[in-house]
DNA sequence: ATGTGTCTGTATAACGTTGTAAAACATGCT
DNA sequence: AGCATGTTTTACAACGTTATACAGACACAT
């Protein structure tokens, strides 16, 4: 087993502490003491044991990331984004992936890692407002994405339904009529839960177009699977509809392969918009249009919460926190015909 | 904060080891004291300490996986699978990145988590088999991925050289003549230690095609990027390859970007087959032909080398274990002009 | 009654670290 | 020399948990 302070101690013949010093930097150690130890240090190989170093100071410097799904890149950049965001305040990364599961949603929230995590940032996709009333771990806890709650906790996120209707005027501006959304889940379709949704639904009425409902597919999930079968859904449903904004750019780029199977043009006869800006879409054959979240404000705005709550006033006001979007045009939209 | 077993004990009216009994149910205990211990925890909210116990134990149920990138979708892909696997012998995986560079791989290999992690899945990139021979930490420690190294740890990496044979055998086979590789590291284009390289070398020689070194492209990186950047200078060049074999599959969907960009047709002028079977490659417009390794085994048998290490006889020898591929042959692959 | 054994529950000592307070040791000043 | 002053080192007690060893209680056969 690896040697512990005790080892070095008696080693270099001196207390226990004055190696914790020396491990420490503390200032307050001759050179000649300081030389001594190190090399007791160095002939057994001592390393500290963290876990003692936890228990005693009440911290670990471990913030969790609590993801739907890694397989989605999103999750992925921005798990990325969030990583060096907290190795800038010193903190590491736990990351969690829910699977989307309320279960496992609740179970994050109510701290089954207790003590072992500082501090929680989780995107939730199933969780529910009174899941989070009745928590009581008292690990700092940040919310992300595309939900509110009525709860007292930080949440960040950009504003989806303005983003959602700058996507969907984009469309329109090109002289799009029939402008289909994809990806409501199934249960959530009549909600007012789903902002994207809600945004598409605004800007139509307000482009005075149709919001016709058969135009809205829904899915059971979020993956290329779920565009390209909500997409093909779409296809089979009568009159086609000349443009699609699709929840994400996962679900964008499997309607995109949907349509090309079936010999519809994209952007011409279909035009397409993603949401989330993964670097695959600017790789796709036909490059995807996508609302681009600021995934670096993000990041960065989720660990400077948890970090705050962690070394300072816990009582300052949750608040909901809008960082920046762009609309990036590609090659997947244009004027019909073009 | 949060109780203690202390708190517990002292509300119930019991000793702390009794009340730690029913937390861990232990089974000698009469049902009424159980009751009154549970009534008491819960109304404390009772949580155990993590750390505590693992400190007491010496264990965290902790293994940590070490990718160079969450961004490229084959290592979430496989972290998903890891963390599954791992889910299943009740451990939990903590995910680290070294963005490959090979400081921060030593990093990881000599224990900076020391003591929280029980294990170490590591896929390397730029590590050396020196950097390997002088580790301390006796965390058990199984590499993976595509290099070799001469050093006493478990090894799990499918067969590297026979499967990027496979791959070009592939593309000979549809009667392909000058097949590029795209993806070697500069300062690695000569040395034998990129299997994949030595794959295609090896195939081509077989096959007695030319070996032709100017139709090997070398690259800073392993993304996507990279991948358009090799097919450029690859075209610009001069004689045009008729066939590319790529690295993995986000240099191989760079590649055939770049290749749409330029007028090139995918797969009739141009073939290309990349490594991996990231998802995305399925959804590709040209849908990819790719090598797939199966991420399942080997997410299975990395966790499961390291449980046994950790939970047996340490002292079996290191092994080199082979996990199997597949070539899924796709759209992007077909006889010239087809 | 006495010993023998099983079943519950308890007191205490770790695990490896750091904060606190006090002890040991210099140093400078009367 | 004696004493305040400041620096370096030490002893000890935590942090919250579990393992160990042991003490009662009770049943049962002697």
């Amino acid at each position: 087993m690896g040697a512990s302070l005790k080892d070095v101690a008696q080693l270099a013949g001196v207390s226990v502490k004055t190696v914790s010093n020396v491990v420490n930097n503390y200032p307050h150690v001759t050179p000649g003491m300081r030389e001594r130890v190190q090399r007791a240090i160095d002939e057994l190989g001592y390393r500290p044991n963290l876990t003692a170093r936890h228990l005693r100071k009440g911290r670990t410097g471990i913030i969790a990331l609590a993801v739907p799904e890694l397989g989605n890149p999103y999750f992925a950049e921005l798990a990325g984004a969030v990583i060096d965001a907290a190795a800038r305040h010193d903190y590491t990364v736990l990351l969690d992936h829910t699977a989307g599961q309320r279960e496992r949603e609740v179970l994050v929230t109510q701290g089954f890692r207790a003590h072992v995590i500082d501090g929680l940032i989780l995107s939730p996709i199933e969780l529910e407002t009174s899941d989070l009333l009745g928590r009581r771990d008292d690990a700092p806890l940040v919310l992300l994405g595309e939900r509110e709650y009525e709860a007292p906790y930080d949440q960040i996120a950009i504003d989806n339904v303005a983003a959602a209707r700058t996507a969907v005027r984009h469309l329109s501006g090109l002289g799009r009529r029939r402008i289909a959304f994809i990806g409501a889940r199934r249960e959530m379709a009549r909600r007012p839960a789903h902002l994207r949704l809600r945004g598409w639904r605004e800007e139509l009425t307000a482009a005075g177009l149709p919001c016709d409902e058969s135009l809205v597919a829904a899915t059971d999930g979020y993956g290329r699977w779920d565009g390209a079968a909500a997409m093909n859904a779409l296809l089979d449903r009568g009159e086609r509809p000349d443009a699609v904004f699709a929840y994400n750019d996962l679900m964008a780029l499997g309607a995109m392969r949907a349509l090309v199977e079936r010999g519809v043009r994209v952007p011409q006869d279909v035009s397409v918009v993603g949401f989330d800006d993964v670097e695959e879409g600017r790789f796709s054959t036909v490059a995807l249009t996508t609302v681009a979240p600021d995934k670096q404000a993000i990041a960065r705005l989720a660990v400077e919460r948890v970090v705050a709550r962690l070394t300072g006033d816990r009582q300052v006001e949750a608040e909901r926190i809008q960082p920046g979007y762009t609309l990036v045009a590609r090659e997947s939209t244009a004027a019909p015909g073009a």
